[in-house]
DNA sequence: TGCCAGTATGTCTAATCTGACATACCATGA
DNA sequence: TCATGGTATGTCAGATTAGACATACTGGCA
C-alpha cells in the first residue's frame, strides 16, 4: 500500500527519494498531493462517464491529447487550476468537485 | 447583488467590461471563478479564526503580507495551488476544503 | 506476429504565477 | 489631526505551468 502510493506518485512525476525517506513529504504536501490525485481521478471518472477518449476530450479543451493524459496523472506539471477548469469544461460544478475531495482514493486504499 | 458580484470580482483583478455584458464569463469561467471565490473565503475565515494577521500568515508561509491579501480577494495572479497549499499550511485537510466548496457564499448571497 | 486505438512520457517555448518591495488605503484611538 | 496596525494594490524578475509535438507503451484482435 505505500509501496503502491509511493508508485503512484513516481508515475505522477513527483521525484521521491526511496521508499523509507518517503516520509519527507511534510504533512501539507501530503494533503496537497492527495487533493490533487483526488481531483485527478475525479476527471478520468468524469471522462469515462462520458464515453470520451483522452484526445477527444483534449480537441475540445483546445489542447493536446498528451496534457490530458497528464492531467489525470496528476503529474507536476498539472496544476489544479487546469484540473479544475478541465472538470468545469466537463459539466461538472462545484458540488461535483467537493464530492471528489470527499470520496476516499480507490487505488491505494486495498 | 449582480453588481456586487462584480465589485468583488473587478477587486479580485479580472477586467470584467461593464455589468450588461458581464454574461460574456461563459459558465465554465463562472464556475471556476466562485470555486476560487469560495476557497479564497475559506482561507480568510480559517485565518480570523485562528486569530492571526495577515502578516503573521506570511512570516509563516515564508511569503509576503501583500501575497496573502491577494489571496484572500482571489487575485487573478493567485492560482488554486496556492489557496490549497494555504490552507494545508493553516491545518485545514481535504475535508474542511470540500466544506468551503459546499458552502453558498456569504457575499453575494443577500 | 503485426496492426491499431488509446494512453503515457519527454522536452521545447510562450504564458502565467510567485514572492518581494514600495506604496496606498482605512479604521481607530490619542 | 495625525500616528499606528492591519489590509490592499501595482510592478518586476525569477520560477513554474501550458500546449505542442515526437515518441513510446499497452492491450486487443486479425
Amino acid at each position: 500500500m505505500r509501496a503502491d502510493r509511493r508508485r503512484r506518485l513516481e508515475r505522477a512525476g513527483w521525484t521521491v527519494g526511496d521508499a523509507g525517506d518517503f516520509l519527507h513529504l511534510t504533512d501539507e504536501e501530503r494533503r496537497f498531493v492527495d487533493t490533487k490525485l483526488a481531483l485527478a481521478e475525479g476527471l478520468r471518472r468524469w471522462r469515462e462517464q462520458l464515453g470520451m477518449t483522452q484526445t477527444q476530450v483534449a480537441k475540445r479543451f483546445g489542447s493536446s491529447q498528451s496534457r490530458v493524459a497528464k492531467m489525470e496523472a496528476a503529474h507536476r506539471t498539472v496544476s489544479t487550476d487546469l484540473l479544475l477548469k478541465s472538470l468545469f469544461r466537463l459539466g461538472a460544478n462545484q458540488r461535483d468537485i467537493a464530492r471528489f475531495l470527499n470520496q476516499k482514493p480507490r487505488v491505494h486504499a486495498a
